[in-house]
Formats: structure tokens, C-alpha cells, sequence
DNA sequence: CGCCGAGTTGAACTGAATCAAGAAACGTGG
DNA sequence: CCACGTTTCTTGATTCAGTTCAACTCGGCG
């Protein structure tokens, strides 16, 4: 169960058997149906979750439309990074868009880690970095990227997306409307059988 | 010389005198000349620098073509973050788009003040906090608004950015053909005038 | 003077949005 | 298990925003 989350962290940092019974000790674990929300946008994260199966989508309000700004995918987080680290509200909500199995770590239970081992600092560092950098990617492929070049990179990244994410919700992240990503779909699907 | 940086921090975090004084011990401060590289992409940053006068272009190479991710305007820092504090090469480079007044600090000496003071912390954090707060929003513009209204977004922020951008490194900032920017600014012109 | 980079403008084209209608998939209650 | 409404997805027709290519202007500078 906590073997995807270890491997994970073992591409950030290398941990000790003893670091890892300890996290493992201060884990906790839960399975929740579809449709649960996490986090409603205004509160304060109070956890970091682990994805071991299932779906997490970020999103926030924007001139009355839900923008995702986020998927999280199996071995990966799901972190309103600021507003967990220093108890702000948050901008995002973060919602199952299928019944998922999850680890969670408090606030509470992070600091007192932090406390105790300075190789969570480290953690932290890391994923604070990877998220940036791939925030930075993001802005790029925006700026370089047409509607179709974006749509084939996240297929290459993820492959199986289209069965987990909902079209519309893809459309979102992607920043273009619901119709065309369908019909680069379309294209796609006629282009595989020839 | 060293007040607007001052004011700049205290929005961050308040600062003591006796902190102000040590920082001022520590500051290094430039004149440069227009197209001066501060750094190149490849490279370890060693410097945060502050803008006093004058304007940093940040920018990387994607498919052979120069993407502009940044721009720093006085009162503001550069710092290609992760670069700076891993010491890792750089995606971007740095140059100056005019004469330039800039306060720097060396890596080597902000770990020396971090070693003294936790205060340095907490105003390192609260940058990261901002930059990733605006690569955000930067990808929700992008998401959400069309070339016409994320033009306007930045002439609302920066007002005088015409004057010290050329229209090509604005265009690519935007994501936006150079053509396209340039018909904008007509029409608004066209606009002002009725 | 003539060149060069930066900006403008026009015309044709194209990628993507919008509007509109229908098809498929899905959940819920009878 | 089917009938229903609801949401999700597809497809077509049209419009529009933005790109591309190309020619031209303007100001600065050797």
C-alpha cells in the first residue's frame, strides 16, 4: 500500500529503513467514493494527499467557470502547496473523480516530522521544485504550443487519460473549448486506422 | 539607493534596522549596460539581483526560437530560483534590456545571512511564495483569456511597458505573434483617441 | 548615403470558438 | 430491468481571432 508512495520519494531523496517506518507510522489511509471533495476552495489545506488509485482534480472559480488547473495521478500528490505550508485559504478545490484509495499526511503530523528529520525539508524542497518546474513547462506549452501540440504532449505523458478525465475537464486544462478537443480526438482516432 | 529594496522586503516580512543594516553591508551594487548577459542558460546562478533602474529579460531557447518567460522591472527581483538556490544550471538567461542599476547578493553570501538570522528565511519563502502564486495566474490567463484581453492585463499592470519592452519580446512573453500584438496596440491607439 | 533592425499594414489562410442540434452514456427511481 | 431525465460527447455550419507571408515605413547608426 505505502510501497508507491516510497518509491516516489526515493526519486526525490534516499531514506533510511528507520525514515521510512516513521512516515509510515504517521500515514493515514482511506478509501473515498467519487465526488468527494478534499478541499473546498476558501479553506485551509490541511493535508497533503498520496494518490495510490483514482483521480485527484484541482480547480478554481474564474469569472463564474471552473478552471482544472490540476490532475493528480496515481504515485503522484496533490498539494495546494501554499496554502498547506502557510495556513491560507485556498484558491483551488481539489475533488475525486473516481472512488480512490489515498494517503494523507496533517499539517500537524508534517511539522512534527519536520521537527524531528531534516530530510522532510528536503522533501518538501523537491517536490515544491518539481511542481514549480512543471508549472514553468505548463507556461511554455502555452506559449509555444498550438491546441493540438498541447493535447499530444499530455497524451504522451499520460496515455490513459481520456479514460480517466472527462472531456470537458481535459478541455479546461488544456485552455481550449470542449468541441475541439472532440474533434482532435476525432482526427486522432481516424488517423490510427489507417 | 538601497530604499526601494528596503520597501520591497518590508512588504514581505518587517525588518529591524539593525537586519536593514546588515543587509546593506551585504549588498553588492552595479551599473551595466544595456544587453549585458547576467547570466546564460547552462549556467549556475550566483546572484539574486534587485532592480533599482532598468529592465531583465529572462528567456530560454525552445525549438530554436527565444521564449521570453520574464521580465523584472524596477522594484523587483530576478532570480531564476531553483538555479540559484541548488545550484543546478539554468534554463534561462538573463539580459538587461537598457543601462541598468541593480543590487545583487551573491549565493554564498545570503547563506551566510540565512546562517544568522531566520528572518532571510522566511523572506526567501515569501518570494517563492509569489513567483509561484503569479506562474499561476499566468497559466490561468492562458487558459482563460484570449491574446487581446492578456495584453491588456499587463498594460493594466504595467502601464509603461511599451516604452521598455520591444514589441517582439512582449509578443513572445504573451504567446502571441509579433503581427498580432502589433495590430493590438493599433486598435487601442485608434481607441483612445475617439 | 545606404543599411539594418524594429514596427506597421494588408491579404489570404487557418485554427479554434461559438452556436445549435442530436447521439450516446449514465444514474435513478419506479 | 426498463424508462426517464441528465450529463457528456459528437458533429456540422458559421464566424472570428490570430497566423503567416510579404511588402513597406521609419528611425538610428556606421
Amino acid at each position: 500500500m505505502n510501497e508507491g508512495l516510497l518509491q516516489r520519494l526515493h526519486t526525490l531523496v534516499p531514506l533510511n529503513p528507520s525514515q521510512e517506518k516513521e512516515l509510515c507510522k504517521n500515514l493515514h489511509q482511506e478509501t473515498l467514493p467519487k465526488n468527494t471533495y478534499l478541499l473546498e476552495a476558501g479553506g485551509v489545506a490541511n493535508y497533503i494527499y498520496f494518490v495510490v488509485s483514482g483521480v485527484i482534480r484541482s480547480f478554481k472559480q474564474v469569472e463564474g467557470k471552473e478552471v482544472t488547473t490540476w490532475f493528480s495521478f496515481p504515485n503522484h500528490f496533490a498539494v495546494p502547496y501554499f496554502s498547506f505550508a502557510y495556513r491560507q485559504p485556498s484558491q483551488d478545490s481539489l475533488i475525486l473523480l473516481h472512488d480512490s484509495q489515498l494517503l494523507s499526511i496533517s499539517h500537524k503530523t508534517l511539522d512534527y516530522l519536520l521537527s524531528r528529520d531534516k530530510v522532510w525539508i528536503d522533501i518538501n524542497r523537491r517536490l515544491l521544485e518539481e511542481y514549480y518546474t512543471s508549472l514553468q513547462n505548463r507556461v511554455t506549452s502555452f506559449q509555444v504550443q498550438s491546441a493540438k501540440e498541447r493535447y499530444e504532449s499530455i497524451l504522451k505523458e499520460h496515455p490513459d487519460i481520456e479514460e480517466k478525465v472527462s472531456l470537458g475537464h481535459l478541455a479546461s486544462y488544456l485552455g481550449i473549448s470542449q468541441e475541439t478537443l472532440s474533434r482532435l480526438r476525432a482526427r486522432k482516432k481516424k488517423k490510427a486506422k489507417i
